[in-house]
DNA sequence: TTAGTATATGCGTAGATGATCATATCCGCA
DNA sequence: TGCGGATATGATCATCTACGCATATACTAA
């Protein structure tokens, strides 16, 4: 194994309440977020950013409203923060996979974004050299 | 029958965005309704403001919000406004309904919302005698 | 040690949201 | 025809949220 991610969530025994969970998923970039990683199952921050062609501290703050609601597990390794779906939590309140379903089916943005992440999956590129992916794509300065 | 809802939704027929669904969803005065409105089936304004404790106008626009998000479908019978849940979109939606029973199962308030929904009903009062259910509980003006 | 990159976070802004109070509208009934 | 109760909604306020920009921190590799 390369990295470990240890327990499933670091210090997190107890579930959050419905309310704050629905909250955390009731926006369309978390949304979004949530769709890539179940289907990448582990990306990090800068991974998720490109694909979702968000800024880098918007991308960082959704991520870590997921984060603060449960609905995500974050680990480092090294400088990158990588993001697992928190399957506990995903298994415990049943609406949660669903409601991702009914986003991938019927969300616009999901499309583009589920492309981009065979693109850059297929592309060779990791997190060290992001950068050279975002660029051979045209993206913008950041 | 006595009253007619005529068709499940008025003049509904395109389905709201998965995220919209999300944000009403996402409050729990608004989770403790539907879970009444489940249970129930058929309430009208001033029993769901009586049963789950709130001041009229709160009610009132709580429940706009959940019918605007097509959650609940609102029928009109004399000076009263009824609701029940909006089976089309619940069945199309499917993360609906296990939110719900989350919410049942860990909302605090909703085991007290509940009892108040079985002494209302059981009580014998009515839409048009709720006012007298309402001082029998002790509850204050309004 | 230093440059480069990844990530988090403080600050400021615009817009959304939840709550209350007061008021307008609507309806059936005396 | 006018009263009382049910509902909706305007005005207002405090709070929250999403976002961008700039900056601080942390870790690698040269």
């Amino acid at each position: 194994m390369v990295h470990t991610p240890a327990e499933p969530e670091p210090g997190a025994h107890t579930v959050p309440p419905v309310d704050a969970v629905l909250k955390a998923l009731a926006e369309r970039i978390r949304l979004r977020m949530l769709v890539v990683l179940g289907e990448a199952g582990d990306l990090c921050s800068c991974e998720i950013e490109a694909v979702l062609e968000l800024s880098q501290s918007n991308a960082s703050r959704h991520l870590s409203k997921l984060s603060a609601a449960g609905l995500i597990s974050p680990y480092k390794s090294a400088q990158w923060t990588h993001y697992l779906p928190n399957s506990s939590l995903w298994a415990h309140m049943g609406f949660i996979e669903p409601a991702l379903e009914s986003a991938r089916a019927s969300l616009e943005e999901v499309a583009g974004d589920l492309e981009r992440l065979r693109d850059y999956q297929k592309s060779g590129y990791t997190c060290r050299t992001i950068g050279a992916f975002r660029v051979a794509r045209g993206e913008k300065r950041r």
